[in-house]
RNA sequence: GCGCCUGUAGCUCAGUGGAUUAGAGCAUCUGACUACGGAUCAGAAGGCCGGGGGUUCGAAUCCUCUCAGGCGCUCCA
């Protein structure tokens, strides 16, 4: 909460205590006050429904006690009201006077980049974890719309002040990725032109292995035939994996993420962390054997059923190495971690939230949220599979390539970053590939941008014009008289909240939104009422202080999101 | 069968238990400046918020049942 709330709240409190002092409100105690959002300049710019609140306790009717509290508001005794009003079922309205609502443009002034940052989260050291594929193929869209919430994520923690950072964790080991050291064996032998192979139930069939192994062949030949088959396969799994991480790399990258740990599951395999998972679960009873492989009891958490940690064969299933990597987060000391998982982890989530129950960790510690599936829908409205394991599937980089023959390789990105953050996480989402590529210029994400670029093409034609922009202490604020401008100075003044609030609830998409709304004041805005105005040079002062105000605001909420904020188009 | 997600305007989606008229974008229809950038703006039309029941002064929102769609329930990762 605010200074100005905070303020507003006293003054509540107080009356209420007055009004019960007076006994005409007949309470035990008060409550916390709340504010409700208001929607419309009519219901002023707090408001509160405390009186409906109160009704119940007081056996009053919800309007009566509106007005004995109202009653106990002296408006000229606060600098910081104009008027109260009451609404409705028993609304207090409070408009605040135009000073208030000036300290808006004067934070946003003295703050500039920083303007909608906090220090609420000092001290919470954060990791998110996102992305997370597998080295076996390129990044789909799904892990495209992982890559752009998890990064938005970590900018709105770094905003509200936490300390987070980007992790990625690599499955370099485990049965998949020997299974993919077959695959590029069975290509790469099939590029020499052996006969009758053919790519075995749960091998990777894109062709993207067959281009890897063609180029093994065309530089280094078939000298790999010497080696035993494990041998070979081993090493071809490894360059293959090498090569994947690189190309992964490089798309988050042209995606703008850059992670800043790559974590491994073989290191973590090879670190003896897997050892002491078992021994402590171990000890505390959480395992048994049955069938020949062991067991852990997750019915013992409230899961349906129990599953296995270590196969009759000895090896661990990849709950082990998981459940491990979480103790080494633990271990390196962050106060919370968050997963964003794929869609086709639901099951996981229970059995990780019980390792780390079983582990001894905090429940709160470990936040889990799956990023829902992105369905590609072509011209034709049909679905397009995406699944690594068939041949043919959507890849991030050609979403931005298709993107980018239309719009530019920059606009492409913000275009992509903006679709995958403007719905909630948990909402599937149709990615119409015709809409995006055709309707482009009708993008809300242009909407935004051109917003930012007008309020930049304000300040050039000032320049020509030989208007320099003064500083705020010079200028007359109370010039911003129009309606239009008191309502963008409130949905400025919001922006922080915004952000608090989305970064606390993991919610990245109100910021998208956030960003739609102001530029959907600002542009109405600027089609009435003109700017730069020779003849009267105090109210062009103060209206470009606001442009300047609504340029700060969108370039930092767009700067979150990881998209650019244009100075022309 | 069990679990998770979703269901809001023709389409894609926002919506924190609170306000008369449930909001945007797209699509449709009608309009706009000799103007700081028309990638804009003004307006119209479009809704039993999947359905039933419950809690409440008040429910798109909470509870419950139910219907529909998606996904997950491997000694795969």
């Amino acid at each position: 909460m605010d200074a100005i709330k905070t303020e507003v709240y006293n003054i509540l409190e107080s009356a209420i205590h007055a009004a019960v002092a007076a006994g005409e409100l007949a309470i035990s105690e008060v409550p916390t006050i709340p504010f409700s959002p208001t929607k419309t300049p009519e219901h002023g710019d707090i408001a509160t429904p405390i009186a409906l609140g109160l009704a119940k306790q007081a056996r009053m009717a919800p309007r009566n006690i509106a007005e004995i509290i109202v009653k106990h508001i002296d408006p000229d005794a606060h600098a910081i009201i104009r008027q109260i009003d009451i609404a409705g079922a028993g609304f207090i309205n409070i408009h605040l006077s135009d000073n208030y609502l000036y300290d808006t443009l004067h934070t946003i002034a003295a703050m500039q980049a920083a303007y909608g940052t906090c220090e609420k989260g000092a001290g919470k050291q954060v990791q998110i974890e996102f992305v997370s594929a597998n080295p076996t193929g390129p990044l789909n869209i799904v892990s495209g719309r992982a890559a752009a919430v998890g990064d938005t994520l970590v900018n709105l923690l770094n905003a509200i002040g936490c300390n987070a950072i980007r992790e990625f964790y690599v499955n370099d080991a485990g049965g998949q990725v020997q299974r993919f050291g077959e695959s590029i064996d069975d290509r790469y032998r099939q590029a020499l032109g052996e006969e009758g192979l053919e790519i075995p139930e749960g091998g990777y069939q894109g062709e993207y292995l067959q281009a890897f192994a063609q180029t093994i062949v065309e530089t280094e030949g078939d000298a790999y035939l010497q080696l035993e088959t494990d041998e070979r396969v081993a090493l071809f799994r490894d360059k293959g994996i090498a090569h994947i991480l690189t190309q992964q790399r490089t798309s988050l990258e042209r995606f703008g993420v850059n992670f800043d740990v790559w974590s491994s599951e073989k290191a973590i395999r090879d670190s003896g962390k897997p050892e002491e998972i078992i021994r402590v679960f171990r000890e505390n009873g959480y395992l048994y054997e049955a069938e020949g492989a062991t067991w852990f009891r997750m019915t013992d958490f409230g899961d349906d059923k129990d599953c296995v940690v270590i196969k009759s064969d000895g090896e661990y299933t990849y709950f082990v190495p998981d459940a491990a990597y979480h103790r080494d987060k633990f271990d390196r000391g962050f106060t919370t971690v968050i997963d964003l998982l794929g869609p086709d982890h639901q099951g996981h989530i229970t059995h990780l939230k019980n390792f780390v129950k079983g582990l001894g960790m905090p429940d709160d510690w470990l936040e889990i949220f799956i990023i829902q599936q992105v369905n590609l829908v072509n011209a034709e409205g049909n679905r397009l599979d995406m699944s690594k394991r068939r041949g043919q599937f959507y890849t991030l980089d050609t979403l931005i390539d298709e993107l980018a023959e239309t719009v530019g390789e920059q606009f492409a990105v913000d275009v992509a970053r903006y679709f995958f953050l403007m719905r909630a996480n948990s909402s599937h989402l149709d990615f119409n590939m015709e809409l995006a590529i055709t309707h482009a210029s009708e993008n809300p994400v242009f909407y935004i941008q051109y917003a930012h670029a007008r309020c930049c093409s304000i300040f050039e034609q000032g320049a020509e014009q030989g208007i320099t922009p003064k500083p705020i202490q010079e200028v007359s604020l109370k010039r911003l008289s129009e309606p239009m401008e008191h309502e963008l100075i409130r949905k400025l003044a919001e922006f922080p909240s915004i952000v608090l609030l989305s970064a606390e609830a993991r919610e990245a998409h109100r910021i998208p939104h956030y960003l739609h709304e102001l530029s959907g004041i600002f542009h109405p805005y600027y089609n009435q009422h003109r700017v730069l105005d020779p003849a009267d040079m105090e109210k062009t002062h103060a209206r470009l202080i606001l442009i300047q105000s609504v340029q700060s605001v969108l370039k930092n909420g767009l700067t979150l999101l990881g998209i650019s904020a244009p100075t022309s188009m």
